[in-house]
RNA sequence: GCGCCAGUAGCUCAGUUGGAUAGAGCAACAGCCUUCUAAGCUGUGGGUCGGGGGUUCGAUUCCCUCCUGGCGCACCA
């Protein structure tokens, strides 16, 4: 049991002593202010109500009966306008560094999903055009929830799904046969709603090199797989550029071919929640909380996106997904409703909150202090690899996650280059190879450095106190993070724990120190490092040992 | 008009199940390199947490309402 579960337990139990609720479990803070202790507790404000006594009064009553000594307690008082400030003896936190590098590289993972396995849904683009600044961040976004809910025990698996039947590959397919008569001579006349982009004349140029027998794009279809094929190939290079990797790439296409999308109306026909209405086949979404009902099936006897949507949804339930995250752009926020009705219409057990969903804002690019419109259409792009090869992949995965996703954010890409010497990442980075520096000049093989035998009542400083609690905060910080999703929050973690590392880094020195202080500090570094290291693992950012 | 998201320091944003004097980075100003990386450190100034109600011992946080901005409201995805 750790100290911090024992003075938990210990203010219970005292409250329990003075009448409160057997049941009634004590609250611990880390006070913002270190003038308020190492821990403290609102328990005698939260029990004013239900004991009728004034909050001070409460609090004197549990400090005199409280017994927590053991649990590493050198002091308790109150504080108005009714807090229990406990402050810790020297030492006593620091003890668990050792902990902290035992586990290593498994510090902060917990196994609160029990191994069940967790779908992410990410990136998702259609195979119309090379990844942008959106897909950039959905990107980070997507690979980082899964690395959370890996560390906190889910067994992941990341998944890309493929837009490759539809409306937008039509298109896609007469843009590339336009730009394929063009080359052959003929004028440009690419379609309704089609494709500008520079990118479709490279493909319509690999098409005809490829197939010298069809100079005019006749055959339709050819120039279809020929066009999802490189683009997908090229998303593949995108991703590949970004270091995320998928586990599954599940086609669209596929859900037709397999009569996945037929045998999904015929089970919403036979649970009798659809009609038909102006010779389309409809679905009664409001009766699952959707404002109107939605066509399934369209007039001209095509399905709309939204079906086999539904389709794909139930293959990730019946593949043993119950549970599932889609990481989208906000803009899509109104298939959310539509996807958990279909899913409800099946009445076949699917939860009314399947599949979760984690909706990001939009990314603005600006250039030269001005935004860039992106536009596939109209051709106008910045694409993710662009941006990785001018800012680095590890700035760019940390400025797509230092916000929350329900932020917008905005990407000024030459701010973010011409910064770069000052940017977040590095000073996280730098905190990282400055630690290692340490043992590289000092010549200490850090996995000798366990903390046995450390004095540890010798990292009593101000700067070391507020370190060590940083780093002993870290599981619960990833805990927090995955379940409420939030990648942010281990940025923002990272970035005041580096700041806590420079500082004590400037105050304190290592080498040459006495030994027990030596060896004491050594064992703070390394745990120090093992923080650092996990964390930006979970963005999938490097840290490097020397910069 | 309806729905979702946002509004916190000059700028960009954090704020963990409601807690104490609301924080950080950047920008501004003043300092610090003979010692493990100055990509660093120390200090100063900077706020009507969009407005107004409500719940509470206590609200940036929860509820209501209004204002502003973004996104979405297809037989497109």
């Amino acid at each position: 049991m750790s100290a911090e579960d024992m003075l938990r337990a210990a203010v219970a139990r005292a409250a329990v002593d003075l009448g409160a609720p057997a049941d009634f479990a004590a609250h611990l803070e880390r006070p913002r202010d270190p003038s308020f202790g190492d821990w403290a507790s609102n328990a005698p404000m939260a029990l004013a109500k239900v004991l009728r006594r004034k909050p001070l009064d409460i609090a004197h009553d549990l400090v005199a009966r409280l017994d927590v000594a053991a649990a590493g307690v050198r002091e308790a008082y109150v504080a108005p306008p009714g807090f229990l400030n406990f402050r810790m003896a020297a030492g006593a936190e620091a003890a668990r560094l050792g902990e902290v590098i035992a586990a290593g590289a498994a510090y902060g993972r917990t196994g609160e999903g029990q191994g069940a396995p967790a779908n992410v849904e990410f990136v998702s683009a259609n195979p119309t055009g090379p990844l942008h600044v959106g897909h950039g961040r959905q990107a980070a976004l997507g690979d980082a929830v899964a690395a959370l809910l890996e560390a906190t025990g889910w067994k992941v698996t990341r998944e890309f799904y493929y837009n490759d039947a539809g409306v937008q590959i039509a298109n896609l397919a007469l843009s590339v046969q336009a730009r394929v008569r063009e080359l052959a001579g003929q004028p440009l006349e690419i379609p309704e709603g089609g494709y500008h982009g520079e990118y479709i004349r490279d493909i319509a140029r690999d098409y005809v090199a490829a197939h010298p027998d069809d100079t005019h794009g006749a055959n339709l279809e050819q120039v279809r797989m020929f066009a999802v094929a490189a683009l997908r190939h090229e998303q593949d290079l995108d991703l590949q550029a970004f270091g995320v990797k998928f586990d599954v790439y599940y086609l669209e296409s596929s859900l037709y071919d397999e009569g996945k999308v037929d045998e999904t109306v015929a089970m919403l026909q036979a649970a009798g929640h659809t009609f038909e209405k102006d010779g389309a086949l409809w679905l009664r979404t409001t009766d699952y909380g959707d404002d109107k009902d939605r066509v399934m099936r369209k007039s001209d006897g095509t399905y709309t996106y939204f079906l086999p949507d539904v389709a794909y949804h139930v293959t990730k339930w019946r593949r043993g997904f119950h549970r599932a995250i889609n990481v989208q752009g906000a803009d899509h926020h109104s298939t959310v409703t539509r996807v958990r009705a279909g899913l409800q219409a099946l009445d076949m057990g699917i939860p009314a909150g399947y599949p979760e969903y984690e909706l990001h804002q939009m990314v603005t690019v600006m250039r030269g202090g001005e935004e860039v419109k992106i536009s596939k259409r109209a051709g106008s792009y910045v694409t993710v690899r662009d941006l990785i090869d001018e800012v680095g992949r590890d700035a760019v995965r940390y400025f797509f996650l230092m916000r929350k996703s329900e932020s917008p954010l905005v990407f000024d890409v030459e701010l973010a280059r011409s910064q770069s010497e000052e940017n977040p990442v590095y000073y996280i980075q730098m905190a990282h190879a400055r630690l290692c520096g340490i043992f590289r000049v000092g010549e200490v093989d850090a996995g000798t450095v366990t903390g046995a035998g450390v004095d540890y009542a010798l990292l009593n400083s101000d700067d070391e106190r507020e370190l060590v609690k940083a780093l002993l905060g870290y599981p619960a910080l990833v805990t927090t993070a995955a379940r409420s999703r939030a990648p942010h929050l281990v940025a923002s973690y990272l970035l005041d724990t580096a700041r806590l590392v420079h500082t004590w880094y400037h105050k304190h020195h290592v080498l040459g120190e006495p030994e027990p202080i030596r060896a004491a500090r050594l064992t703070l570094v390394r745990a120090a490092l093992v923080v650092l290291r996990n964390g930006l693992e979970l963005l999938g950012i490097t840290a490097p040992e020397r910069m």
